[in-house]
DNA sequence: CGGTTGTTTTGAATAGTTCAAAACAACTTG
DNA sequence: CAAGTTGTTTTGAACTATTCAAAACAACCG
């Protein structure tokens, strides 16, 4: 019985998307929770913290698989390794800060539907957009003062 | 002296940009020009039609010198090497194929604001923005019916 | 034409990621 | 609840795109 009450505890929320619940797969969503944008080392390390035995292998295994099915989301910002985070269902963009990688997310510029619309299609059939915005952030602008 | 007539010729370019002009450079530039977005390999391999003893690094030299300097602009699509392209000065899009990574050109959304401001800048100081449509081109849309 | 500086060659190294086979564990079914 | 099936993880290796570094070289200035 797949219930959805809302609330889902992790090892339902891989059941219902059809994985095995495995300690890996915990680990790395609990790891991604909460957090902002982490690239698999990172995600490795936090891991490891809690479960030593799992390879970076694995790591990468399970944030395909998470990705996939869509409880993750996976960006690859020009630069930068793939980062992957656990906000998902909205379309929301980004922040790069071009001097020290720093992403944050943004809302979706203008309502939702301008992002989606170009100006022509050129005959794609477009499913998604993405957008990224590339500046210096806070911090780094007063560091170059 | 550095007189802009409006069609300056490629050495002029690369002059005018603070470059040194090279066979290289001018075969890199006329390799790119009029093609649409293309990898370092595939600019190696035209480039090396007509100076073969051009070695993929002095490309890669070249392409980075190139985009450091505007003449041309660097790509990063999710899931495709970096791509370069010989169009630059208007800040265009890009819709990406998801099955044959096939890339071509958008202009701006709607008109030209929107693409440049997020709902909040969350302290960042932003310079450019970046739109990617991801979805089916024409040809493998036919191809998958 | 000679000197300086920037560019290219040559050769090697690196980061990030993926592949493949074998060992293993989760869920299913009897 | 035991055994089997299937999907997952481990282990170890490979690979692609790209960058680094030193030496040879060529463009441009005077």
């Amino acid at each position: 019985m797949t219930t959805n009450t809302g609330h889902e505890s992790t090892a339902e929320r891989l059941r219902s998307a059809g994985l095995k619940v495995t300690a890996p797969r915990l680990a790395v969503l609990d790891a991604l929770s909460g957090h902002g944008h982490d690239d698999a080392d990172t995600v490795f390390a936090r891991v490891q913290q809690e479960l030593p035995t799992t390879s970076l292998q694995a790591v990468y295994g399970v944030l395909t698989a998470l990705s996939g099915a869509g409880l993750i989301r996976k960006i690859e910002p020009a630069g930068s390794p793939a980062l992957y985070e656990s906000r998902i269902g909205d379309n929301h963009h980004h922040l790069v800060c071009t001097s020290c990688q720093r992403v944050e997310d943004v809302d979706c510029v203008i309502g939702e539907s301008p992002c989606l619309t170009p100006s022509a299609t050129n005959g794609f059939e477009i499913h998604s957009a993405e957008v990224t915005f590339w500046g210096l952030c806070g911090e780094c602008r007063s560091r170059t003062v």
